[in-house]
DNA sequence: CGATGTATTGATGTGGATCAAAATAAGTGG
DNA sequence: CCACTTATTTTGATCCACATCAATACATCG
């Protein structure tokens, strides 16, 4: 199969992975790798296990997770088509996943092993310098989501990862942005509880600013959310 | 002034930004560099300022910290001899400092502005590989840290913070590793508050596993601590 | 229609923050 | 060497945001 293809969706031409490299290139390096399916709910890759592959999500939805040496799992970021999964794999050093990875819905990616991708990174040092830009994303994110745990309020909280999500996977819809999300995934990436959680979406809900059905969350006014934070 | 000389100290040989350079590049890399002074407690790098200076830390200690929105002062890692400081003037595209350095002690560091830095790394690419490892290492130690704020208790965290820095900065004496530190700056890096940080310490002493004295804490059993988490 | 996953709502508990005050230790200058 | 200032630490009393526990309601589906 040849991943370059035009079945490659534009927002992977986009990829910060791929930045800065000519059509030519990009090609190059796709067709070096093998397409690969993920049902929802399959882990892609395991945390604490050797990091020998390396992804680039082409579709679907997949987020970072890990799991505490006392059993809690903590969310973290939430990937997208264009964004990268297994990035460790790119170390000079065989490593180990620092986090696991999983389909949250069902995911086409583009695979590679690990020395195909660090030769391709020889090959085209464009590829290390965006490993490098993606690497300094994370911090950026876990920056972030530090400071919010620190000296954010629960609700704070909620209404960040409600308008970041909404940039993130939002549907333009009648009447406001369109989530396919659940309470509890919400919780999660808040981290508050589920009650809790419910609570406060109940409240906005009754304010008008969202509407929440069954695993579906519309977002009318965004940025109202963070004048009601009780 | 050629830092490259014998009074640069052994650790920075084995710095990690440095790993896999051969004598001869070591010594290329450093003579494009100057050294410069930081005396204790000013601030190195400014969070939100252009990312122009990228530093080797060749003596003292400093620390990363960064200030949020509404104010307040979040402290991250403590940097030691042969850590680098500013690593986002690495990046191609000119960008912003994430966070703010201030040197703890006195400091003497290294520095490169950003054109040579970057001339540096085309000339040896293994300092570009070698930056990605320490991105790395700090989406490690932000992994550790978000965990331990989700899911451990504060006497918990306490516990980690103490034996952390009992690694990085503790000085073997009769009767246990001494660290310089004072109350406040242990609370700050555990994110709980000096009273309740006072109150642990205290117990913690009663029991003898630790002695206090002003800006000075003697860690006798490490291990200990684990066990009196109330 | 049960069965199962998802969401709500109320009652209760608590870890650690916050507030207030005093004790201790370390300079500093006369 | 002492009086005085200033930084560090301790200790007690109070409070509150959020977790936890318990129960029920609602949706969806085979």
């Amino acid at each position: 199969m040849a991943p370059g293809d035009s079945t490659v969706p534009i927002s992977i031409q986009e990829s910060l992975f791929l930045r800065g490299l000519s059509p030519a290139e990009v090609t190059a390096i796709l067709n070096a790798s093998m397409r690969r399916q993920f049902p929802a709910r399959t882990t892609i890759t395991h945390q604490g296990t050797r990091a020998d592959d390396f992804y680039l999500l082409l579709e679907g939805r997949a987020r970072y997770f890990f799991e505490t040496p006392n059993g809690k799992k903590v969310l973290l970021m939430w990937m997208v088509p264009g964004e990268i999964l297994g990035g460790m794999s790119v170390l000079d050093r065989p490593s180990r996943y620092l986090a696991s990875t999983e389909a949250v819905k069902d995911c086409t990616v583009l695979w590679w092993n690990r020395s195909t991708i660090r030769d391709l990174m020889r090959e085209f040092p464009r590829l290390l310098e965006n490993a490098l830009s993606i690497a300094v994303s994370y911090i950026d994110w876990f920056a972030e989501t530090h400071a919010a745990l620190i000296s954010r309020s629960a609700p704070e909280r909620l209404a960040l990862v409600l308008s970041g999500l909404a940039r993130l996977i939002g549907k333009q819809a009648s009447g406001g942005l369109l989530l396919d999300i659940t309470n509890e995934e919400l919780a999660g990436a808040a981290n508050i509880t589920l009650y809790t959680a419910s609570r406060i979406l109940s409240r906005w809900q009754k304010k008008g600013f969202i509407r929440k059905t069954r695993g579906m969350l519309q977002l009318r006014s965004p940025e109202r959310l963070f004048l009601d934070l009780g």
